[in-house]
DNA sequence: CGGCTACTTGACCAGATTCAACTCTTGTGG
DNA sequence: CCACAAGAGTTGAATCTGGTCAAGTAGCCG
């Protein structure tokens, strides 16, 4: 493990940034590196709390299954990014499941360690605050668009966000640089694969998107735009 | 104002639980008391950040609007819960618009004094993390319920909710104890009006609730619970 | 009272889910 | 290396939940 690179990673992460460089040194001290292979979980729902992982290389996702079976995404999660943010609250255990959707790299530390830092350095309890009220907001407005927002709207919606957040350009337009299936938008926007998969199919026809097994390219986001703003 | 009860007061609330005196005293010394009448609006939304509000007596609804009109109430706020959690991530603006449903009493800080608490006790900073932690989660759960269950569960859970958090005894049953629409029902299970009316109309023809003008009673929660963990 | 707001209910309609059948990829093991 | 099973996607048809439209009633306040 990199010390000097560990220090500038853990600088730009959510969490960590705008720290005392004495800070910096206790968070590298009490944290570990750990690879996380394509499927691979770091923690189950209703699972005791026990570590706070940060992204370093690659991407996650947060999913909560409920009591039927039904599964929805609670977001992805990229570099900088933590997971696990129940160890930031003390809360007893994770309320949701996290697993990688490519190999990555994650650090984690110790929910002890996460106590002991948020305590001694306030900088950390003011950007953990910032996480939370953060990812507070996003929800409140997913939330907002699945009470009043049609399927397409919604659908638009999340994959222009997918596209900002983990976007990559490519000849045709932007790609979203990791793998993500009908089922996988459908859980995310509120609906069912099937009309995703007819949405999609309708809108590949007017050359707005470009979409195969577990790919997904938006060609114009300009119009994607366009529909996520119209009513109905 | 009374000095002494106020520190009771502040004492027993969300964020300002678990301080040392010292901690306590400054709190109080910082903050101010307001009443606000029944519809007096405490800030809106998108307005820049001034103050963070904890309630002392009385109801508040937290409530969003979208582009197009339509509204989402995010939650009820009851004493001892906070009015206002931008101030503690130091966002720029509100996110949503507070009102009050009935005649309150609220306690005001300026962003600046909150700021000043949370940098100099730690155990306010961590009060804080564990009230968004939980407002997170709150809003997860909804978010999960939005997209996987019918209307007249949702509107179950939500007179359920309502009930534990603001329900009074009465002679038939449960009260929520501060006027609610069908249209604010609506607005909270993510429906409409119209769709509110007809389920609770078939709920009072059984028997689980009497309802009118801004009115819910909850006669038989146990039922209801059933139709709230019923699929579909 | 008169007017406003809340509520109710019927009729109709449509967006979206469900059911079902089929195709196309991919990757695994014989 | 090929075969074939499993996973992912497509699409039509039927269905239905819940929203929209419309019209009217009941309760409350000035």
């Amino acid at each position: 493990m990199d010390r000097e690179t560990d220090l500038d990673i853990l600088a730009r992460t959510e969490l960590f940034r705008a720290l005392p460089r004495e800070a910096l040194d206790e968070v590298r001290r009490s944290s570990s590196r750990k690879r996380v292979g394509k499927g691979d979980v770091l923690f189950h729902q209703d699972e005791p709390v026990s570590t706070l992982y940060i992204v370093v290389v690659g991407r996650l996702r947060a999913l909560q299954t409920t009591a039927e079976g039904n599964q929805v995404i609670i977001r992805y999660l990229g570099p900088g990014e933590i997971a696990g943010y129940a160890a930031l609250d003390d809360s007893a255990t994770y309320p949701g499941t996290v697993a990688a959707v490519d190999d990555s790299h994650v650090i984690g530390l110790s929910k002890g360690a996460i106590r002991r830092l948020l305590e001694r350095f306030p900088q950390v309890a003011l950007n953990a605050l910032s996480v939370l009220g953060n990812r507070y907001r996003e929800t409140q407005l997913r939330l907002r668009e699945l009470s009043t927002e049609s399927v397409e709207r919604r659908l638009a919606r999340t994959i222009l966000r997918l596209g900002s957040q983990a976007g990559r350009r490519t000849a045709h337009g932007i790609e979203i640089a990791f793998p993500l299936s009908r089922q996988d938008l459908a859980e995310m926007a509120g609906t069912t694969l099937h009309t995703v998969s007819r949405t999609l199919s309708g809108w590949e026809k007017d050359g707005l998107v470009m979409s195969g097994r577990r790919r997904v390219i938006l060609c114009r986001p300009e119009a994607l735009t366009v529909i996520a703003e119209t009513a109905p």
